[in-house]
RNA sequence: GGGCCAAUAGCUCAGCUAGGUAUGAGCGCUCGGCUGAUAACCGGGAGGUCCUCGGUUCAAAUCCGAGUUGGCCCA
């Protein structure tokens, strides 16, 4: 890229990042850059893996592009950071979508097709998504190592897994146990409990009577679910609760007190129908025995000792009917009551969903299609007490399939993180959270109430368990074999087994088997949890076990940053998986970002139709803007309300940054302007022109603009420390826009536009060209495109091949002045009110002003204004700029008062009137009640006593005065006075001005070189402003770059009105 | 149903930790100005039940309680 380039006259993010990537591609930038930072303070930053079932969407892109923001600032900051990208590829999710496009319905179908092949389907899958996405995260400027991501499908990922699981084993924290689970029967497995989505649905209502034993009567239960009647084991009642005996219809029956009126008036009693014959406490009941209500129809029912009696149990509520059929072998509650009691556990419902023989006269059917039959059943054998229609339940649902799902108890393999809760705890103070809140309060409420780990699934595209069993294992961990890597499994197996080769997927290993003496071991069918699998990533990003030596220096892993779905997800898993196989947390810093909502503030979502797509926002206003607009959101626990608004908005700050870019090149190249890159070490900082800098001549606004730059970058890195990089742009963005452009860029467009070689405008050049180069740098981690695209049109040969491999800047304190940063900002409010005054005397700026008279409240406002009276006066357009001392009072202001007759008249009665009348007639030249009082005096003749109620006192300013207070963040500081009187001299150059503003604009129709010669014809039709212009030819010459009047025979002509005379002006090209 | 988080101008958000007049900011709207950065830029103006209700206090956007709506997590 030539320095100083024509560049286009409008920031077309898309140009800029066409031309970016193909430079990029060209120098090979992220590889330099990444070689530039080899040898520096290793960063050791995991990404958290994005799962490989779908496209990019805008949360996943706010993530990525925090991640590329905070790699490229850390980098800059002097770090070799960690920055594998890696990708989720196991789980059911993406089975389901296999399964669907393959029609299939069920486990069988899998089977029929072949594991092999239904594997091979899955990583196809996987591995296109994974395409899809990396190509999402590469086209907005996503700098990571594409060519070498970690895929958990990997041999070496996947035996980073058999390595943690192994520890974890070791440290006896891996156990098989039943647990009630649940289940899609669908997909047959086992769905995690936060997989489980609800949705109403219609359910059976029935009350059942269970036939009391050894005693008369029934309990009364109430169920949604008939088809667990079958696996009843107990009925729970609350001890504390009263229970009544009531005798209705020649029948004994038992229900909580509090609901028999409730109950009897379902069954369709009234209430002479029945009678309370006795009221005991549950406490009484306990121990009851009953007969199992479906004895004949399920003959092995749960019948082992303690079966089929009444329990306590915490879990029951007096509604309904106060009593809780119990079956251990469904509900979890049940099931762990169960477990207490030393019950059976009674399961009769195979892994889809259907009962198996022990289920008796229901054996093959579907449980919920069993429903009605049981229904009618206990219809028939005189037990069913009531049946209720169009009662509803939440059912829960797998997330992948939308089927009903069932509670059953399975044999599950655990990590029992309960045992180690402490050591978890513990290990949580060892991490910083940003906000830290959140590991508080969420984060640790949620470990201290979590079960153990369920890890196992029953299917196929998983990372396999490995653990080998021996043959009618007897559930000791300790005649297990648990395998951590490849070279065990190779060494442990009968079959003759590459390391290096081997898949470890299913159904490869299925196949190994371990013979240890006369025992021969068979891999147990199940795989991991997907959740288990990223759990490991702290080492997994580093290929350990097989590569030791990152391992021993990186981890564990220095930054994490996800968002706060991850404090259950991601962040847990990681920790429980690190402290259960290497005792730690695997993490130090955590950045816990939000949710990116729609712009109705909801989540975006595909039902509600409010989904904007990444690619679509690229497409509407560039890739840059989108960054920007994400990285000015609080990264800290907030959720993010999307807006196109917004995003315009950034997309307009960074165009205010290319006119910024593009003002000083067309002047810098007509005089060859040669930044000088002095020394090595300068050149360290990516090529800005320090020397140059050095040499120049500086006037205040240079050194001004300078200082902003040392406290920007100040600011900026204070709050990059503090993970509030969208503080840090703000503080850019106000910089560029307020400082530069709206400030620094106004104050010196004359001196670049000066004619002649000059100090000045090499020094305005020096401070522009460095200020711009260093905000290419501190832009470079938002907008990674367009920084660079300046940077390089900037620096040309003499800068690093990308601003990416820059150094972040250090505040240089040599240029940092706070002293002058006040003055200005004083000096700016001065300004601002001065416009104000001058626009309420309809005085615009072209037109100069006498004087301009400064009042200062206090002593660093004055002299402020007294040490930038020529900044003042060039901006105000002021000849003079005089200065009020505070204290003082300026001695051509007058004050009148104002009258409060709500006060007067009570006071004076009568005389009220004549006394207003002449408060208001006179004029002091000071606020003081007594000096009022005087003049009232005088001029009504008698002395009146005035308080201060009385009057409010006006500032009067002399004739064509208007005043303006201004203020410092909200504090007065004191008021601008602008005197607008016209004389001849003003007007004379006030209508020179209008006539040179309509020459350049005709320049500018001409479409002239910058530096083109004219002649200029005048023709004014007022003879008096005719010889008032004239007198300011040379002026008029001077910036218009005229070489004389008259004589233009074949112009280009217009016509004007200037203040309401008409003129004719004529120009043509010398 | 429970836990955590949020709600301030038409829009996006500061301000809330340590209570003290919302001259709040940017954008948008509107009226002016500037003019070789020009599809840029500057100034003025309009625009608020600080989600609702209660409490503490001399004083509440800010602290406390209850509720509403939205978000995440869990049942």
């Amino acid at each position: 890229m030539s320095r100083f380039a024509e560049v286009d006259d409008q920031y077309d993010p898309d140009a800029v990042e066409a031309r970016v990537f193909d430079h990029w591609d060209d120098v090979d930038a992220y590889d330099q850059t990444k070689e530039r930072f080899a040898d520096e303070e290793p960063l050791f930053f995991v990404d958290g893996p994005p799962y490989t079932s779908g496209a990019a969407h805008m949360g996943t892109t706010w993530n990525k592009t925090l991640k590329d923001a905070y790699i490229r600032h850390l980098r800059m900051r002097g770090h070799h950071v960690t920055d594998r990208p890696g990708y989720d590829m196991h789980g059911l999710p993406i089975e389901t979508k296999v399964e669907e496009k393959l029609g299939f319905d069920n486990k069988k179908d899998i089977e029929e097709f072949g594991m092999e092949n239904f594997i091979e389907e899955c990583k196809t899958f996987a591995d296109s998504q994974l395409e899809g996405l990396q190509d999402d995260f590469k086209s907005f400027g996503v700098w990571m190592d594409w060519e070498n991501p970690y895929k958990t499908v990997s041999p070496e990922y996947m035996e980073a897994a058999w390595w943690g699981f192994e520890q974890a084993h070791e440290r006896g924290l891996v156990t098989q146990g039943k647990r009630s689970i649940t289940q899609c029967p669908r997909c047959e497995t086992a769905i995690a409990k936060n997989e489980v989505e609800y949705h109403t649905a219609e359910a059976p209502s029935i009350y059942v009577k269970f036939p009391l034993r050894n005693r008369e009567g029934n309990l009364v239960i109430w169920t949604t679910t008939p088809w667990t009647i079958p696996a009843n084991t107990f009925v729970a009642v609350d001890e504390d609760v009263t229970y009544a005996e009531v005798e209705y219809d020649d029948e004994i029956l038992y229900l909580a007190s509090d609901v028999v009126d409730d109950v009897m008036g379902r069954v369709g009693a009234e209430p002479e129908d029945y009678t309370v014959l006795e009221e005991l406490p549950g406490s009484d009941l306990i121990g009851w025995e009953y007969d199992h209500p479906l004895a004949e129809e399920v003959p092995d029912h749960a019948q082992a000792e303690g079966s089929q009696q009444v329990y306590h149990a915490d879990y029951v509520e007096v509604d309904r009917t106060g009593m809780v059929h119990s079956a251990p072998g469904h509900g979890e509650e049940d099931f762990e009551r169960g477990q207490e009691l030393n019950l059976e556990i009674f399961c009769p419902v195979a892994s889809d969903g259907v009962y198996t023989a022990e289920a008796g006269d229901y054996e093959g059917e579907f449980v919920r299609d069993a429903n009605d039959d049981i229904v009618a059943d206990l219809r028939s054998n005189g037990h069913l007490l009531l049946s209720e229609s169009g009662h509803t339940i939440d059912e829960g649902q797998c997330w992948r399939c939308d089927t009903d799902i069932v509670r059953i108890v399975t044999d599950q393999w655990f990590i029992t993180v309960t045992d180690i809760k402490d050591e978890l705890l513990s290990n949580i103070e060892d991490s910083e959270w940003h906000p830290q809140e959140a590991r508080e309060g969420r984060f640790r409420k949620f470990v201290e109430n979590s079960p153990d780990w369920n890890v196992s699934r029953q299917r196929y595209w998983g990372i396999p368990i490995p653990i080998w069993t021996p043959e009618d294992w007897d559930g000791h961990m300790g005649d297990a074999i648990v395998v951590g890597t490849r070279e065990k499994l190779a060494d442990l197996a009968d079959q003759d087994i590459d390391p290096e080769e081997i898949d470890l997927h299913r159904p490869t290993v299925d196949d190994i088997t371990i013979t240890d003496g006369d025992t021969t071991y068979t891999r147990v069918p199940d795989v991991f949890d997907v959740w288990l699998d990223s759990s490991v990533a702290s080492w997994g990003t580093l290929d350990f076990p097989s590569n030791e030596d990152d391992f021993e220096e990186l981890w564990p892993a220095d930054l994490i940053m996800e968002a706060h779905d991850q404090t259950r997800g991601w962040f847990w898993s990681q920790l429980g998986m690190g402290t259960a196989a290497l005792g730690e947390v695997p993490y130090n810093d955590v950045l816990m970002h939000g949710w990116a909502l729609a712009e109705d503030g909801r989540k975006m979502s595909k039902s509600i139709g409010n989904i904007v797509a990444p690619q679509e926002a690229i497409d509407r206003h560039g890739a840059d803007p989108m960054r920007v607009f994400l990285l000015s959101q609080n990264p800290q626990g907030d959720d993010m309300r999307f807006s196109w608004d917004e995003m315009a908005n950034r997309q307009r700050d960074l165009n205010i940054l290319w006119n910024v870019f593009r003002f000083p090149l067309p002047y810098m190249r007509m005089d060859d302007f040669e930044p000088s890159v002095a020394t090595e070490s300068q050149r360290g900082g990516g090529g800005a022109a320090a020397g140059a800098l050095e040499d120049a001549e500086l006037e205040t606004v240079d050194e001004w603009v300078l200082s902003r730059l040392q406290s920007v970058t100040a600011e900026m890195t204070d709050q990059w420390d503090d993970y509030r990089q969208d503080k840090a742009l703000d503080a850019l963005l106000e910089f560029i826009v307020e400082d530069v452009s709206r400030f620094y860029i106004q104050v010196v467009r004359e001196r670049m536009w000066e004619e002649e070689q000059s100090e000045s405008k090499q020094a305005a050049y020096a401070t522009l060209y460095h200020v711009l180069v260093e905000t290419t740098k501190l832009l470079a981690p938002y907008a990674p495109f367009v920084a660079d695209d300046i940077y390089g049109t900037l620096t040309g040969e003499d800068g690093f091949d990308t601003v990416h491999m820059c150094e972040w800047p250090e505040v240089d304190e040599f240029f940092h002045d706070t002293q002058l940063e006040t003055d200005v900002e004083i000096v700016a409010a001065v300004e601002e009110a001065g416009s104000n005054a001058r626009q309420q005397a309809e005085r615009k700026l072209r037109w100069p002003v006498t004087r301009v008279v400064v009042a200062a409240d206090d002593e660093a406002a004055a002299e402020a204004v007294d040490r930038h009276r020529d900044l003042l006066r060039d901006r105000l357009n002021s000849r003079e700029i005089e200065l009020v001392e505070p204290g003082a009072d300026w001695e051509e202001l007058q004050y009148s008062a104002r009258a409060d007759m709500s006060v007067l008249g009570p006071a004076f009665g009568d005389e009220a009137g004549e006394v207003m009348n002449a408060l208001n007639a006179v004029t002091v030249t000071e606020q003081s009640l007594n000096v009022l009082s005087s003049a009232v005096a005088e001029e009504l003749g008698r002395e009146v006593e005035l308080t201060e109620e009385m009057v409010s006192f006006n500032t009067d300013t002399p004739e064509g005065v208007e005043g303006t207070a201004f203020d410092v963040d909200g504090d007065d500081r004191g008021v601008v006075y602008v005197d607008t009187t016209l004389t001849e001299d003003i007007e004379s150059e006030g209508y020179a001005r209008e006539v040179i503003r309509r020459i350049q604009e005709m320049r500018k129709d001409l479409d002239l070189e910058i530096d083109a010669e004219i002649r200029v014809d005048l023709d004014v039709a007022d003879d008096r402003i005719a010889g008032l212009v004239r007198e300011h030819e040379d002026l008029i010459a001077g910036e218009v770059r005229a070489s004389g009047f008259g004589g233009v025979d074949d112009g280009y002509e217009q016509d004007w009105t200037v203040e309401d005379t008409d003129m004719r002006i004529t120009i043509e090209a010398v």
